[in-house]
RNA sequence: GUGAGCGUAGCCGAGCGGUCAAGGCAUCUGACUGUGGAUCAGAAGACCGCGGGUUCGAAUCCCGCCGCUCACC
Protein backbone atom coordinates (compact mmCIF):
# COMPACT_ATOMS: atom_id res chain seq x y z
CA UNK A 1 0.00 0.00 0.00
CA UNK A 2 1.36 3.17 -1.05
CA UNK A 3 0.98 6.66 0.14
CA UNK A 4 -1.68 8.78 -2.05
CA UNK A 5 -3.57 11.75 -1.95
CA UNK A 6 -7.21 12.65 -2.90
CA UNK A 7 -8.57 15.75 -3.33
CA UNK A 8 -11.91 15.46 -2.96
CA UNK A 9 -13.90 18.77 -2.58
CA UNK A 10 -12.56 22.63 -3.16
CA UNK A 11 -13.84 24.87 -1.22
CA UNK A 12 -15.66 28.06 -3.13
CA UNK A 13 -15.51 30.74 -1.20
CA UNK A 14 -11.81 29.88 0.32
CA UNK A 15 -8.88 27.86 -0.20
CA UNK A 16 -9.95 25.19 1.81
CA UNK A 17 -9.92 21.86 0.99
CA UNK A 18 -11.12 18.27 1.85
CA UNK A 19 -9.38 15.51 0.95
CA UNK A 20 -8.10 12.09 2.03
CA UNK A 21 -4.57 10.33 2.85
CA UNK A 22 -3.78 6.68 2.15
CA UNK A 23 -1.16 5.33 4.27
CA UNK A 24 -0.04 1.60 5.18
CA UNK A 25 -1.70 1.81 8.24
CA UNK A 26 -4.90 3.85 7.34
CA UNK A 27 -6.57 6.23 5.99
CA UNK A 28 -6.83 10.05 7.15
CA UNK A 29 -9.48 12.12 5.97
CA UNK A 30 -8.26 15.92 5.92
CA UNK A 31 -7.78 18.88 7.08
CA UNK A 32 -5.90 16.55 9.89
CA UNK A 33 -5.07 17.63 13.39
CA UNK A 34 -2.26 15.04 14.77
CA UNK A 35 -1.21 14.87 18.04
CA UNK A 36 2.21 15.38 18.76
CA UNK A 37 4.24 12.13 20.93
CA UNK A 38 7.76 13.10 20.78
CA UNK A 39 9.37 10.35 22.68
CA UNK A 40 7.11 7.99 21.15
CA UNK A 41 3.88 8.55 23.72
CA UNK A 42 0.86 11.32 23.11
CA UNK A 43 1.79 12.29 26.83
CA UNK A 44 -0.49 10.97 29.41
CA UNK A 45 -2.29 9.08 26.37
CA UNK A 46 -2.50 5.54 26.20
CA UNK A 47 -3.30 4.82 22.36
CA UNK A 48 -6.93 2.97 23.16
CA UNK A 49 -7.20 6.77 24.48
CA UNK A 50 -6.27 8.22 20.79
CA UNK A 51 -8.12 5.71 19.26
CA UNK A 52 -11.68 6.79 21.21
CA UNK A 53 -10.76 10.02 20.68
CA UNK A 54 -10.43 9.80 16.89
CA UNK A 55 -7.05 10.45 15.94
CA UNK A 56 -6.25 9.58 12.54
CA UNK A 57 -2.57 10.56 12.40
CA UNK A 58 0.12 11.05 15.28
CA UNK A 59 3.86 12.49 15.06
CA UNK A 60 7.21 11.17 16.61
CA UNK A 61 10.46 12.67 16.91
CA UNK A 62 13.46 11.94 15.14
CA UNK A 63 15.70 13.92 17.65
CA UNK A 64 14.16 11.92 20.90
CA UNK A 65 14.12 8.25 19.66
CA UNK A 66 17.70 8.82 18.12
CA UNK A 67 18.80 9.38 21.51
CA UNK A 68 16.63 7.55 23.51
CA UNK A 69 16.11 4.81 22.79
CA UNK A 70 17.96 4.61 19.81
CA UNK A 71 16.68 3.99 15.90
CA UNK A 72 18.49 0.48 16.40
CA UNK A 73 16.20 -0.46 19.26
CA UNK A 74 12.66 0.71 17.74
CA UNK A 75 13.51 -1.28 14.60
CA UNK A 76 14.57 -4.51 16.66
CA UNK A 77 11.46 -4.03 18.67
CA UNK A 78 9.35 -3.74 15.29
CA UNK A 79 9.47 -0.50 14.08
CA UNK A 80 7.56 2.16 15.60
CA UNK A 81 3.85 1.13 15.25
CA UNK A 82 4.76 -2.14 16.92
CA UNK A 83 7.01 -0.56 19.68
CA UNK A 84 4.52 1.88 20.77
CA UNK A 85 1.19 -0.17 20.31
CA UNK A 86 0.26 2.64 17.72
CA UNK A 87 -1.78 0.59 14.94
CA UNK A 88 -2.87 3.91 13.38
CA UNK A 89 -0.25 6.27 10.91
CA UNK A 90 2.40 7.96 12.38
CA UNK A 91 4.17 10.48 11.02
CA UNK A 92 8.06 11.39 12.06
CA UNK A 93 9.70 15.05 12.16
CA UNK A 94 13.14 15.00 11.00
CA UNK A 95 14.53 16.39 14.36
CA UNK A 96 15.77 19.81 12.36
CA UNK A 97 13.49 21.87 14.14
CA UNK A 98 14.75 20.44 17.54
CA UNK A 99 18.60 20.57 16.63
CA UNK A 100 18.15 24.32 15.20
CA UNK A 101 16.24 25.32 18.50
CA UNK A 102 19.58 24.52 20.32
CA UNK A 103 21.20 27.77 20.14
CA UNK A 104 24.77 27.69 20.69
CA UNK A 105 24.59 24.05 21.41
CA UNK A 106 24.92 23.09 17.36
CA UNK A 107 26.94 23.73 14.57
CA UNK A 108 25.61 24.04 10.91
CA UNK A 109 28.13 22.52 8.05
CA UNK A 110 27.12 22.14 4.39
CA UNK A 111 27.15 18.91 5.28
CA UNK A 112 25.05 18.45 8.25
CA UNK A 113 24.57 19.82 11.68
CA UNK A 114 26.75 18.68 14.75
CA UNK A 115 25.13 18.78 17.74
CA UNK A 116 25.05 17.63 21.89
CA UNK A 117 22.82 15.51 23.55
CA UNK A 118 20.35 17.25 25.97
CA UNK A 119 20.32 14.25 27.52
CA UNK A 120 23.96 13.36 28.41
CA UNK A 121 25.19 15.89 26.54
CA UNK A 122 27.43 13.60 24.22
CA UNK A 123 28.37 14.75 20.34
CA UNK A 124 26.75 13.65 17.81
CA UNK A 125 25.96 14.93 14.17
CA UNK A 126 22.54 14.86 12.04
CA UNK A 127 23.07 14.89 7.79
CA UNK A 128 20.07 14.38 5.28
CA UNK A 129 21.17 10.87 4.80
CA UNK A 130 21.75 9.97 8.33
CA UNK A 131 18.08 11.37 9.60
CA UNK A 132 16.92 9.83 6.21
CA UNK A 133 18.37 6.04 7.41
CA UNK A 134 17.28 6.80 11.17
CA UNK A 135 13.90 7.47 9.92
CA UNK A 136 13.52 4.69 7.93
CA UNK A 137 14.39 2.54 10.93
CA UNK A 138 12.00 3.98 12.89
CA UNK A 139 9.55 3.16 10.28
CA UNK A 140 6.44 6.29 10.34
CA UNK A 141 3.78 6.19 7.58
CA UNK A 142 5.30 10.11 6.36
CA UNK A 143 8.62 11.36 6.96
CA UNK A 144 10.23 14.29 6.86
CA UNK A 145 13.21 16.28 5.19
CA UNK A 146 16.26 17.56 6.73
CA UNK A 147 15.58 21.11 6.81
CA UNK A 148 16.98 24.06 8.49
CA UNK A 149 15.13 26.00 10.41
CA UNK A 150 15.57 30.12 10.36
CA UNK A 151 15.35 33.03 12.80
CA UNK A 152 12.31 34.40 10.78
CA UNK A 153 13.38 37.91 10.62
CA UNK A 154 16.62 38.07 9.37
CA UNK A 155 17.13 38.03 5.76
CA UNK A 156 20.45 37.02 4.80
CA UNK A 157 19.95 34.12 6.96
CA UNK A 158 16.55 32.88 6.07
CA UNK A 159 18.04 33.26 2.65
CA UNK A 160 20.91 31.34 3.45
CA UNK A 161 18.84 28.67 5.39
CA UNK A 162 16.45 27.96 2.41
CA UNK A 163 19.11 27.53 0.53
CA UNK A 164 20.73 24.90 2.56
CA UNK A 165 17.48 23.56 2.84
CA UNK A 166 16.86 23.04 -0.92
CA UNK A 167 20.26 21.16 -1.24
CA UNK A 168 19.67 18.92 1.80
CA UNK A 169 16.04 18.18 0.21
CA UNK A 170 17.42 17.06 -2.59
CA UNK A 171 20.00 14.96 -0.83
CA UNK A 172 17.03 13.33 1.60
CA UNK A 173 15.03 12.24 -1.85
CA UNK A 174 18.28 11.02 -3.38
CA UNK A 175 18.72 9.01 0.26
CA UNK A 176 15.66 8.04 0.87
CA UNK A 177 14.70 3.87 0.02
CA UNK A 178 11.47 2.76 1.47
CA UNK A 179 8.54 3.56 -0.49
CA UNK A 180 6.27 2.60 1.80
CA UNK A 181 7.35 5.61 3.37
CA UNK A 182 5.93 8.78 1.84
CA UNK A 183 9.07 11.41 2.20
CA UNK A 184 7.52 14.86 2.65
CA UNK A 185 9.97 18.30 0.89
CA UNK A 186 9.38 21.58 3.42
CA UNK A 187 9.36 24.77 2.22
CA UNK A 188 11.26 27.33 4.58
CA UNK A 189 11.89 31.32 3.37
CA UNK A 190 11.23 32.90 6.83
CA UNK A 191 9.00 35.63 6.02
CA UNK A 192 10.07 36.97 2.88
CA UNK A 193 7.28 36.80 0.36
CA UNK A 194 10.15 36.12 -2.46
CA UNK A 195 11.92 33.18 -0.42
CA UNK A 196 9.17 31.92 0.09
CA UNK A 197 7.73 31.63 -3.85
CA UNK A 198 11.38 30.68 -4.13
CA UNK A 199 11.08 27.88 -1.60
CA UNK A 200 7.64 26.28 -3.04
CA UNK A 201 8.70 26.31 -6.54
CA UNK A 202 12.11 24.56 -5.48
CA UNK A 203 10.69 22.03 -3.23
CA UNK A 204 7.66 21.26 -5.45
CA UNK A 205 10.03 20.46 -8.69
CA UNK A 206 11.31 17.97 -6.91
CA UNK A 207 7.91 16.25 -7.08
CA UNK A 208 7.77 14.71 -2.80
CA UNK A 209 4.17 13.36 -2.75
CA UNK A 210 3.50 15.94 0.14
CA UNK A 211 4.92 19.64 0.99
CA UNK A 212 5.17 20.67 4.50
CA UNK A 213 5.67 24.59 5.43
CA UNK A 214 8.63 25.08 8.17
CA UNK A 215 9.82 27.94 9.71
CA UNK A 216 6.52 29.26 10.87
CA UNK A 217 4.90 29.60 14.26
CA UNK A 218 8.32 30.21 15.63
CA UNK A 219 8.33 33.92 16.53
CA UNK A 220 6.35 36.22 13.87
CA UNK A 221 2.85 37.67 14.16
CA UNK A 222 0.19 36.04 13.18
CA UNK A 223 -0.51 38.29 10.09
CA UNK A 224 2.95 37.21 8.90
CA UNK A 225 2.40 33.67 9.18
CA UNK A 226 -1.25 33.98 7.57
CA UNK A 227 -0.08 36.21 4.67
CA UNK A 228 2.65 34.10 4.40
CA UNK A 229 0.08 31.28 3.86
CA UNK A 230 -1.33 33.30 1.40
CA UNK A 231 1.08 34.21 -0.86
CA UNK A 232 2.57 30.32 -0.34
CA UNK A 233 -1.05 28.73 -1.87
CA UNK A 234 -1.07 29.44 -5.80
CA UNK A 235 2.46 27.85 -6.27
CA UNK A 236 1.90 24.63 -3.90
CA UNK A 237 0.98 21.78 -6.34
CA UNK A 238 -3.29 20.93 -5.81
CA UNK A 239 -2.96 17.44 -5.45
CA UNK A 240 -0.67 16.78 -2.68
CA UNK A 241 -1.21 17.13 0.91
CA UNK A 242 0.09 20.64 2.21
CA UNK A 243 1.07 20.15 5.68
CA UNK A 244 1.72 23.75 8.32
CA UNK A 245 4.22 22.36 10.51
CA UNK A 246 4.10 23.26 14.24
CA UNK A 247 0.87 25.16 14.67
CA UNK A 248 -2.38 23.78 16.19
CA UNK A 249 -4.16 27.44 17.85
CA UNK A 250 -8.05 26.89 16.78
CA UNK A 251 -7.76 30.16 15.58
CA UNK A 252 -4.73 29.71 13.31
CA UNK A 253 -6.03 26.26 12.22
CA UNK A 254 -9.08 27.98 10.79
CA UNK A 255 -7.31 30.69 9.45
CA UNK A 256 -4.96 28.24 7.88
CA UNK A 257 -7.47 25.65 6.46
CA UNK A 258 -8.60 28.68 4.75
CA UNK A 259 -5.39 29.59 3.16
CA UNK A 260 -5.45 25.59 1.43
CA UNK A 261 -3.57 23.63 4.23
CA UNK A 262 -4.58 19.92 4.92
CA UNK A 263 -2.63 18.76 7.39
CA UNK A 264 -1.77 20.28 11.46
CA UNK A 265 0.35 19.22 14.04
CA UNK A 266 1.16 20.64 17.78
CA UNK A 267 2.18 20.51 20.97
CA UNK A 268 -0.55 23.07 21.85
CA UNK A 269 -3.54 20.99 23.02
CA UNK A 270 -1.38 18.73 25.35
CA UNK A 271 1.09 20.85 26.59
CA UNK A 272 -1.55 23.72 27.66
CA UNK A 273 -3.37 20.63 29.33
CA UNK A 274 -0.26 19.28 31.50
CA UNK A 275 -0.44 23.64 32.39
CA UNK A 276 -4.10 23.37 33.78
CA UNK A 277 -5.72 25.37 30.62
CA UNK A 278 -8.02 23.64 28.38
CA UNK A 279 -10.02 24.97 24.98
CA UNK A 280 -13.93 26.29 24.79
CA UNK A 281 -15.81 27.27 22.61
CA UNK A 282 -15.13 30.91 23.85
CA UNK A 283 -11.28 30.73 24.46
CA UNK A 284 -9.25 29.34 26.84
CA UNK A 285 -10.22 28.60 30.52
CA UNK A 286 -7.34 28.25 32.94
CA UNK A 287 -8.42 25.51 35.37
CA UNK A 288 -6.01 26.90 38.02
CA UNK A 289 -8.57 30.32 38.26
CA UNK A 290 -9.94 30.52 41.85
CA UNK A 291 -13.58 31.14 40.11
CA UNK A 292 -13.74 27.21 39.66
CA UNK A 293 -12.97 26.59 43.16
CA UNK A 294 -16.94 25.32 43.69
CA UNK A 295 -17.98 25.57 39.85
CA UNK A 296 -20.03 22.40 39.33
CA UNK A 297 -20.04 22.68 35.31
CA UNK A 298 -17.89 20.69 33.05
CA UNK A 299 -15.35 22.40 31.24
CA UNK A 300 -17.27 23.06 28.35
CA UNK A 301 -21.15 22.48 28.38
CA UNK A 302 -21.73 19.99 25.61
CA UNK A 303 -18.71 18.92 24.94
CA UNK A 304 -18.73 14.81 24.35
CA UNK A 305 -15.45 14.22 25.75
CA UNK A 306 -14.97 11.58 28.97
CA UNK A 307 -13.92 14.58 31.05
CA UNK A 308 -16.48 16.52 30.30
CA UNK A 309 -19.07 13.66 30.77
CA UNK A 310 -17.78 12.62 34.02
CA UNK A 311 -16.37 15.67 35.77
CA UNK A 312 -16.97 19.03 37.21
CA UNK A 313 -14.58 22.68 36.68
CA UNK A 314 -14.26 22.19 40.59
CA UNK A 315 -12.71 18.47 40.48
CA UNK A 316 -10.31 19.31 37.62
CA UNK A 317 -9.06 22.67 39.59
CA UNK A 318 -8.48 20.45 42.32
CA UNK A 319 -6.49 17.99 40.67
CA UNK A 320 -4.67 20.14 39.03
CA UNK A 321 -3.59 22.59 41.82
CA UNK A 322 -3.02 19.11 43.78
CA UNK A 323 -0.45 17.85 40.79
CA UNK A 324 -2.86 14.98 40.61
CA UNK A 325 -1.17 12.78 37.61
CA UNK A 326 -5.14 12.48 36.41
CA UNK A 327 -5.39 16.04 36.15
CA UNK A 328 -3.02 15.69 33.54
CA UNK A 329 -4.92 12.69 31.63
CA UNK A 330 -8.19 14.42 31.56
CA UNK A 331 -7.41 17.84 30.72
CA UNK A 332 -5.39 16.20 27.59
CA UNK A 333 -8.34 14.25 26.67
CA UNK A 334 -10.73 17.33 26.85
CA UNK A 335 -8.02 19.32 24.56
CA UNK A 336 -7.49 16.76 21.99
CA UNK A 337 -10.60 16.13 21.53
CA UNK A 338 -11.49 19.63 21.26
CA UNK A 339 -9.04 20.14 18.48
CA UNK A 340 -9.95 17.01 16.66
CA UNK A 341 -13.80 17.64 17.17
CA UNK A 342 -12.74 20.95 15.52
CA UNK A 343 -11.03 19.51 12.43
CA UNK A 344 -14.66 16.94 12.24
CA UNK A 345 -16.42 20.44 12.00
CA UNK A 346 -14.06 22.16 9.66
CA UNK A 347 -14.64 18.91 7.26
CA UNK A 348 -18.06 18.59 7.41
CA UNK A 349 -17.97 22.61 6.63
CA UNK A 350 -16.05 22.45 3.39
CA UNK A 351 -18.46 19.05 2.67
CA UNK A 352 -21.33 21.22 2.47
CA UNK A 353 -19.99 24.74 1.40
CA UNK A 354 -20.33 26.47 4.90
CA UNK A 355 -16.95 26.48 5.58
CA UNK A 356 -16.25 30.17 5.64
CA UNK A 357 -19.75 30.75 7.65
CA UNK A 358 -18.70 28.47 10.09
CA UNK A 359 -14.60 29.90 10.51
CA UNK A 360 -16.43 33.69 10.98
CA UNK A 361 -18.52 32.07 13.48
CA UNK A 362 -16.18 30.21 15.56
CA UNK A 363 -13.89 33.10 15.20
CA UNK A 364 -16.02 35.40 16.72
CA UNK A 365 -16.97 33.33 19.28
CA UNK A 366 -13.11 32.36 20.43
CA UNK A 367 -11.28 34.31 22.19
CA UNK A 368 -7.07 34.35 21.55
CA UNK A 369 -4.22 35.59 24.32
CA UNK A 370 -3.37 39.24 23.35
CA UNK A 371 -0.80 39.94 20.73
CA UNK A 372 1.80 41.88 22.56
CA UNK A 373 1.41 40.21 25.70
CA UNK A 374 2.78 37.08 24.05
CA UNK A 375 5.13 39.00 21.92
CA UNK A 376 6.97 40.54 25.34
CA UNK A 377 6.61 37.29 27.01
CA UNK A 378 8.44 35.12 24.01
CA UNK A 379 11.13 38.08 23.99
CA UNK A 380 11.58 37.53 27.30
CA UNK A 381 11.54 33.72 27.26
CA UNK A 382 14.07 33.73 24.54
CA UNK A 383 16.94 35.74 26.40
CA UNK A 384 16.67 33.99 29.76
CA UNK A 385 16.79 30.82 27.54
CA UNK A 386 19.57 31.94 25.87
CA UNK A 387 21.12 33.22 28.91
CA UNK A 388 20.88 29.67 30.57
CA UNK A 389 22.20 27.55 27.51
CA UNK A 390 25.19 29.71 27.77
CA UNK A 391 25.55 29.30 31.39
CA UNK A 392 24.70 25.50 31.55
CA UNK A 393 25.99 24.22 28.03
CA UNK A 394 25.21 20.84 28.83
CA UNK A 395 21.72 21.40 30.32
CA UNK A 396 18.44 20.60 29.22
CA UNK A 397 18.61 22.48 26.06
CA UNK A 398 16.31 20.32 24.05
CA UNK A 399 12.77 20.18 23.26
C1' G B 1 11.04 24.61 88.74
C1' U B 2 16.14 26.37 86.88
C1' G B 3 19.20 27.77 82.70
C1' A B 4 19.82 28.79 77.52
C1' G B 5 17.88 29.83 72.77
C1' C B 6 14.00 31.37 69.64
C1' G B 7 9.15 34.13 68.24
C1' U B 8 9.64 38.51 61.14
C1' A B 9 3.37 37.22 55.35
C1' G B 10 -0.33 30.82 55.08
C1' C B 11 4.81 28.07 55.59
C1' C B 12 10.35 28.39 55.68
C1' G B 13 13.52 32.34 56.57
C1' A B 14 17.47 36.86 55.87
C1' G B 15 18.09 41.35 58.29
C1' C B 16 20.73 42.19 64.56
C1' G B 17 20.54 50.77 65.72
C1' G B 18 19.79 54.47 60.09
C1' U B 19 16.37 54.93 52.80
C1' C B 20 9.51 52.39 51.24
C1' A B 21 11.81 44.77 56.21
C1' A B 22 15.70 40.30 51.42
C1' G B 23 14.69 35.60 49.31
C1' G B 24 12.19 30.82 48.65
C1' C B 25 7.62 27.85 48.82
C1' A B 26 2.40 28.33 48.71
C1' U B 27 -1.59 31.75 46.75
C1' C B 28 -3.59 35.05 42.69
C1' U B 29 -3.13 36.54 37.27
C1' G B 30 -1.04 36.06 32.38
C1' A B 31 2.11 33.55 28.64
C1' C B 32 3.28 28.66 26.23
C1' U B 33 2.36 26.67 18.41
C1' G B 34 7.77 20.70 14.08
C1' U B 35 6.88 18.78 23.38
C1' G B 36 8.49 21.73 28.02
C1' G B 37 4.51 17.36 34.13
C1' A B 38 9.27 22.35 32.44
C1' U B 39 9.80 27.44 32.41
C1' C B 40 8.98 32.64 32.16
C1' A B 41 6.49 37.30 33.45
C1' G B 42 3.53 40.07 36.78
C1' A B 43 0.58 40.70 41.46
C1' A B 44 -1.12 40.38 46.28
C1' G B 45 0.21 39.28 51.11
C1' A B 46 3.91 41.82 57.45
C1' C B 47 0.22 46.26 63.74
C1' C B 48 8.56 42.28 62.78
C1' G B 49 4.53 37.64 69.65
C1' C B 50 2.23 41.47 73.31
C1' G B 51 3.14 45.73 76.62
C1' G B 52 6.51 49.32 78.33
C1' G B 53 11.35 51.83 78.12
C1' U B 54 16.27 53.88 75.98
C1' U B 55 17.33 56.84 71.42
C1' C B 56 16.84 62.13 66.68
C1' G B 57 15.75 57.06 64.96
C1' A B 58 14.12 50.16 67.35
C1' A B 59 12.49 44.04 63.85
C1' U B 60 17.47 45.15 65.89
C1' C B 61 19.30 47.55 72.67
C1' C B 62 16.84 47.14 77.92
C1' C B 63 12.62 45.43 81.24
C1' G B 64 8.07 42.71 81.96
C1' C B 65 4.47 39.27 80.13
C1' C B 66 2.91 35.29 76.80
C1' G B 67 4.25 31.18 73.60
C1' C B 68 7.67 27.47 71.56
C1' U B 69 12.28 24.49 71.72
C1' C B 70 16.43 22.30 74.06
C1' A B 71 19.27 21.11 78.39
C1' C B 72 19.29 20.25 83.61
C1' C B 73 16.67 19.10 88.30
Amino acid sequence: MQFLFELQHECTQTAARLGMMHTPHGDIPTPVFAPVGTQATVKTLAPRDLECLGATLILANTYHLYLRPGPDIVAELGGLHRFMGWRGPILTDSGGFQVFSMEGLRKVTEDGVVFRSHVDGSEHIFTPEKVMRIQEQLGADIIMCFDECATPTDYAYSRAAMERTHRWAERCREAHTRPDQALFGIVQGGIFPDLRRQSAEFIAGLDFPGIAIGGLSVGESKQDMYRTLELLEPHLPRHKPRYLMGVGAPEDVLEAVARGVDMFDCVLPTRLARNGAVFTRTGRLNLRNAQYTRDPRPIEEGCTCYTCQHFSRAYMRHLVMSDEILGLHLATIHNVHFLLQLMRDIRKAIAEDTFLAFKEQFLAEFRVPDEQVRARNRALRGSKQQARRRNHPEGKGGR
